[in-house]
RNA sequence: GGCCCGGUCGUCUAGUGGUUAGGACGCAUGGUUUUCAUCCAUGUAACCGGAGUUCGAUUCUCCGUCGGGCUACCA
């Protein structure tokens, strides 16, 4: 069996969203878990929709989500350039062969008299109007003009389009890896343009072009282009290159939550969840766009929880390392069915990574955050902090927000909890409890526990009774982690200072 | 409208010509916990509809319906 290259060919005309990463994902653990290579091309042959900044965007972005490419624009690769705008001038050559052959022909049709074509067309009772068989004879090409006429608007410098000649009531069948047998009559498609005015190929020339001269052996791409598979298909044929034409897998694609239509990049923040891997900044307006990075999302969750948005592995294994997803991934267990993104999992995917990483990794990441607040803390002190924190957070960012008391004194104190629990006695046996605690000389969570319960038990007091307010004091807050395991980690001094305070601040 | 592709709990999905239709998220309840979270246990809830094939269809076929995609000198 021959070499599996698999490509990935987004086109520069903004930032890749989540489907078009799951796309790129989905090629990548294809072509690891055979062995075989994955390449990045771009394909940027519409030049009036180039976005500045969305090919470095997309590079970045894959990077980041862990997808490395064996040749690209910047990896470099036997079959370059990876940019169609590079590999212009391979294109027409192969357009004019078709010509030669009649596979295809000239049109010189104006934007004005495509559009009086339609016009003519509906009036006349078709619903959809297409340039096809049967339209064709009425408008300006090479097939309904003569040569001589041809000659002389070509010769004239007259700009046009090369169309491919769609044969009347042909089957074209495709083998589908994921779908199975598809079958599209030529008498439904129409004599697609294959080679603009503009020089530069559409994408069904380039797109088939590029893949044989690369010898892409499998094409891994959205659903939205199995209307135009059969096109391709013929394109190969008529190149004369059936023989080497890659199998095709056609994914389904990712649906909003609500089930309304295909994810998109115009989605933005607006479904409330970030759809781009990495923040964009939209050039034009400085608008910007959410990133999975930048919200706090662990890079494996975030891949995990992709990798799962259509495909899965047939047991009831839900996390996957990256290496794990390549040994386990198959197209034959890819779906057919659009998936609706589902956040509330991608949310438990990211907690499911975070709980499994140490305090040492986490401390390092909290440190990032504590850093950005304009706070200093030891590194062991940060690491015991996400231990007590970890199983309660499910981004790192939520220790910050949950666990300011433990870098500063609160400042203020829950008032629910306050209302509830500090009642007339509580000032005294706060204070007494302060006195006791002064006296220890081993300020262990162990050690303040048992303290805490000796003395709730010569006081004969609940737990209930004492322990929200002693947690107040340290904590401003009704909840949390272990107290006596914050107490400790505070440490005695600071424990001490902040029950006195509280006994100041509270009444 | 035309063409193409789909349809199992609310969501992601497993699965089979005969199953108590399984798991996960979510949600709910109980237990644990000083509290919240965690954790544990339990529960909740699905084969789009109609014909046909068959002893038997969620599974196979057809029709309908619903959903999605495409329908540009965009990808």
């Amino acid at each position: 069996m021959s070499e599996v290259r698999v490509r990935f060919a987004p086109s520069p005309t903004g930032p890749l969203h989540i489907g078009g990463v799951r796309t790129a994902l989905y090629n990548y653990l294809f072509a690891k878990n055979k062995g075989g290579k994955i390449i990045l091309r771009i394909e940027d042959t519409d030049q009036s929709r180039f976005i500045e900044g969305a090919e470095q965007y997309i590079i970045k972005s894959l990077k980041w989500c862990g997808i490395e490419f064996d040749e690209s624009i910047v990896d470099g690769g036997n079959y370059g350039p990876y940019k169609q705008s590079e590999r212009k001038e391979l294109y027409l050559p192969y357009a004019e062969q078709l010509v030669k052959d009649d596979f295809a022909y000239y049109a010189f049709d104006t934007t004005e008299e495509l559009l009086a074509m339609r016009e003519r067309m509906k009036a006349a009772g078709v619903p959809s109007p297409q340039y096809n068989s049967v339209t064709r004879t009425t408008m300006q090409n090479s097939l309904a003009l003569s040569e001589d006429e041809v000659q002389m608007r070509m010769d004239a410098g007259e700009t046009y389009v090369i169309r491919i000649k769609m044969p009347r009531n042909e089957e074209i069948k495709l083998n589908d890896i994921i779908r199975g047998w598809v079958v599209v009559n030529t008498n439904n498609m129409d004599d697609k343009v294959i080679f603009k005015s503009d020089g530069l190929p559409t994408y069904h020339l380039a797109n088939v072009v590029d893949d044989y001269m690369m010898k892409i052996s499998h094409v891994i791409r959205g659903e939205e282009w199995l209307p135009s598979a059969p096109l391709h298909v013929l394109l190969y044929r008529y190149l004369g290159w059936e023989d080497s034409m890659p199998k095709f897998a056609h994914l389904p694609l990712i649906l909003k939550p609500d089930g309304n239509g295909k994810l998109s990049k115009r989605d933005g923040d607006k479904l409330g969840f970030p759809v781009f891997p990495t923040q964009w900044v939209n050039p034009e307006t400085k608008e910007i766009s959410s990133g999975y990075k930048e919200s706090g999302y662990n890079v494996e969750a975030f891949i995990n929880m992709l990798s799962f948005l259509g495909w899965n592995p047939g047991t009831t294994q839900e996390i996957f390392s990256m290496q794990g997803l390549i040994d386990a991934f198959s197209l034959e267990r890819v779906g057919r069915a659009g998936a609706k993104f589902d956040f509330d999992k991608t949310r438990w995917f990211n907690q499911q990574y975070l709980r499994s990483k140490s305090k040492e990794k986490l401390a390092q990441e909290l440190q990032i955050i504590l850093k950005e607040n304009g706070v200093e803390a030891e590194d062991n002190f940060v690491e015991t902090v996400c231990d007590q924190l970890k199983e309660r957070a499910t981004f790192v960012k939520d220790m910050w927000e949950e666990g300011k008391y433990y870098f500063s004194a609160p400042t203020n104190y829950d008032e629910k909890t306050i209302r509830k629990k500090w009642k007339e006695d509580t000032p005294k046996y706060v204070s007494e409890l302060k006195a006791k605690l002064a006296d220890l000389s081993d300020f262990s969570s162990e050690n303040i526990e048992i303290e805490f319960k000796k003395y709730l038990e010569e006081n004969e007091l609940g737990m209930g009774i004492l322990l929200p307010a002693f947690r107040v004091c340290l904590t401003g807050l009704g909840m949390g982690p272990s107290l006596f395991d914050i107490a400790s980690l505070l440490g005695k001094e600071e424990t001490i200072k902040r029950m006195e305070t509280a006994l100041e601040k509270i009444n």
